[in-house]
DNA sequence: CTCAATACTTCGACGGTCGATATATAGTCG
DNA sequence: CGACTATATATCGACCGTCGAAGTATTGAG
């Protein structure tokens, strides 16, 4: 898994959310870290939506703007679980080496 | 930084290993998770020497086998060891959601 | 004798990321 | 009032990193 699809499951996580707010939340949430672009995100969320992991939630319609909204399924929940705990691990060969290195 | 850059750097902080040592000590490290492809090793490794946070350790030739033995630089730990944080981070925000979410 | 493992090099294909462009509206600033 | 920024989605070509295969070479197992 990329960083930028961990990230726009992570932002869906809390709630439903449309393109520009998954932007929003991930650069909030990463800190500043991960700026996704927008030709990153629509083609990182058709995969998501092919693979199950995401489905759109509903639109709307503010100011003659369409929102499309997009959630997280309970596979993309199992999946982002799963990448974080493997995110962790690798964090941990720097951050904790006496628990690997053994 | 891309996962597998990552992984040759961890690898590396050890001690210096050749181009086939990295790949073994990156699949032992990620527990199976990380299998290097020799091109991706080979590319990472010319783009890491360019920016310094890897260098030539030392050349040997065992069995007229030559091994290229690499070394991570201060930089380079440096580097990975922000990472790890960075890591650990994305990690945290499914892992222990209560901490970001505020 | 063939196959697997070790070991490095190179190269083409593929997939994901990025930035630009397009379209449209509302609000801010000079 | 005009320029710019933010919001919002769609699409496209360029670029970069990953992958697997082919090439070269040696040792040891079956």
């Amino acid at each position: 898994m990329t960083e930028a699809t961990y990230f726009i499951l992570v932002a869906l996580m809390e709630k439903p959310l449309h393109g520009y707010g998954i932007i929003k939340q991930a650069r909030t949430q990463s800190l500043g870290d991960v700026d996704l672009a927008v030709g990153t995100l629509y083609s990182a969320l058709d995969r998501l939506s092919e693979t199950g992991w995401v489905t759109l939630d509903h639109e709307e319609t503010v100011n003659g703007r369409l929102r499309r909204y997009y959630r997280i399924t309970d596979e993309g929940v199992s999946a982002a679980r799963a990448h974080a705990a493997r995110l962790q691990r690798a964090a941990a060969l720097v951050l904790r080496p006496n628990e690997v290195t053994s």
